[in-house]
DNA sequence: GTTATTGCAAATGATTTGCACAAGG
DNA sequence: CCTTGTGCAAATCATTTGCAATAAC
């Protein structure tokens, strides 16, 4: 885990006058021990797996702690078009990058790009804002399908039974 | 009301074998007679008012036609950041818009930038994808406001009891 | 007639909240 | 102590669905 997000978080925690429990430490920890986006429920789970009963959280705990998180910055909300929230933990260590959503197999790929970024200040500025915040995500089609006809990602989803992405 | 949407609309109905009710056509009617976004409860509002007596229908049947004139491809889900989903008619018209909201006032803006669409293109062929769909929002603050003060839509706003964006 | 459509009310499912108890500082 | 945090169960709220009645075609 990023110690600059420990920083911030125990920054964001006295500032608040809130205390330090082993719940919601155990909350982050497991957020950010990982890159990989997740729901609120996605979360329990991966908690509840836990072995160490010291860690063990209620759901209430876990939507609290991701409200927390969010409005500390330190986590955020992204649109995957799916009917539950779905955060993204990777922003603190690259504040300004875009999501890349396969169609065939779900994955989500993260990416920056300068000059997209570039351009989208300009547009803003070209209407009379100044651009605060952009959120892009590219919906796409895996070129490895298309062309040899098989995917790994796409067969790794099946069999480990991942939510393929809804048809639209 | 665009007369390719009727005509959309009328060969989707045919393919699927569906019919045509009155409360079905006066929810498509209120959907593409104005350019606004929208949230379910919203359009059952606006046909709720409306003094015609053949126009009126439940909400189920609002929820049902928006489901169908998204499948359809139609109308558009859109995230604003807000809790309920809305939905945007513009799509048909200009298919590969983006979405500019003023922090301030909460206003949308729709502008089109083939620039843009071009480079995500490539940032995706790049990534070994081939792009079907792009999403771009741009959250930015009025540089009106800023300058001079005052932001004629956030005074709108406050006047018309509008929602604001919500503080994050 | 046959099958899609509607309206109602009940169900769903993610998220939030009230409250009594537990536990940081 | 005093106040924040937790867990539970109940409440919310947008959206979906089962079902009986209604209306297209």
């Amino acid at each position: 885990m990023d110690p600059s997000i420990e920083k911030r978080l125990q920054q964001f925690i006295q500032s608040k006058g809130l205390r330090n429990t082993p719940q919601r430490n155990a909350i982050v920890e497991a957020i950010f021990s990982s890159d990989d986006h997740f729901t609120a429920d996605d979360l329990w789970e991966r908690i509840r797996k836990t072995k160490s009963l010291d860690s063990q959280s209620s759901r209430a705990t876990v939507y609290r702690t991701i409200s927390l998180l969010v409005e500390a910055g330190l986590l955020h909300e992204i649109d995957l078009g799916d009917d539950q929230k779905t955060y993204d933990p990777n922003f603190v260590d690259s504040p300004a990058h875009n999501h890349l959503v396969c169609i065939d197999c779900g994955k989500v790929i993260e990416f920056e790009d300068s000059h997209i970024q570039l351009m989208n200040d300009c547009a803003a500025r070209r209407l009379g804002f100044r651009a605060e915040r952009q959120t892009l995500k590219i919906e796409a089609c895996c070129e490895k399908l298309r062309l040899h006809g098989r995917c790994e990602n796409l067969i790794n989803a099946r069999i480990q039974g991942k939510r393929l992405p809804k048809r639209r």
